[in-house]
DNA sequence: TTATAATATTCCAAAATTGGAATATTATAA
DNA sequence: TTATAATATTCCAATTTTGGAATATTATAA
């Protein structure tokens, strides 16, 4: 068994694989003003297949950086971590 | 050629694929408190080769996380993305 | 029931990452 | 010069990730 630093440090690792990809991080932007339904996200990024957007989407929840909620057909997902936002504005600023 | 915008995702999906290692965040973590030589970070992180530990900083300089200064036979690594700091302990709160 | 729209899943070959082992480079001191 | 300490690099097999293509699931409407 790992002690709990490793544990915490594989943890932080795998929210930053979940935002390691440019895909996943143009998935994530488009959720940045507020909850979208997954049909709304695959139409403001047309350029990409329906189940590269879906699978995107799932890794970034797996992550824990997003959350969804089904409504009939819709699924509709937001960000979990607001610091994201934050952190990733100034990124922006430091590139 | 690419637009400036996928170029933009694919500059930060660099930064975070170097952050998404638990060693390469155990390492970046050790300069929290400030800058330190290669050697005081090895022997800090002593389960850890010696090579792996060069790897890895060199990876979080290359994505312009940390930046290097020389001095004599040591090389004194540190942080250049101090809002880093602050995401990694956001992180831990949300963990 | 059946058709359809929205979303998720599976399969898979190609590409990228991982970390250990060995070796190289560089600056200084003897 | 030579030895040594500090750091970087190369090589490489094993593992992981990637994204396209096809298919499955699920909820609703007709």
């Amino acid at each position: 068994m790992k002690n709990i630093c490793e544990t915490n440090f594989k943890k932080e690792a795998e929210i930053f694989k979940a935002l390691s990809n440019p895909v996943r991080l143009e998935v994530l932007e488009c959720l940045f003003d507020g909850e979208k339904c997954v049909c709304e996200i695959i139409s403001k990024l047309n350029k990409y297949e329906q189940a590269h957007i879906s699978k995107s989407l799932i890794k970034l929840k797996q992550a824990g950086i997003l959350k969804d909620r089904k409504e009939g057909l819709n699924v509709y997902y937001s960000i979990a971590m607001p610091c994201i936002i934050h952190f990733i504005s100034c990124l922006k600023t430091n590139m």
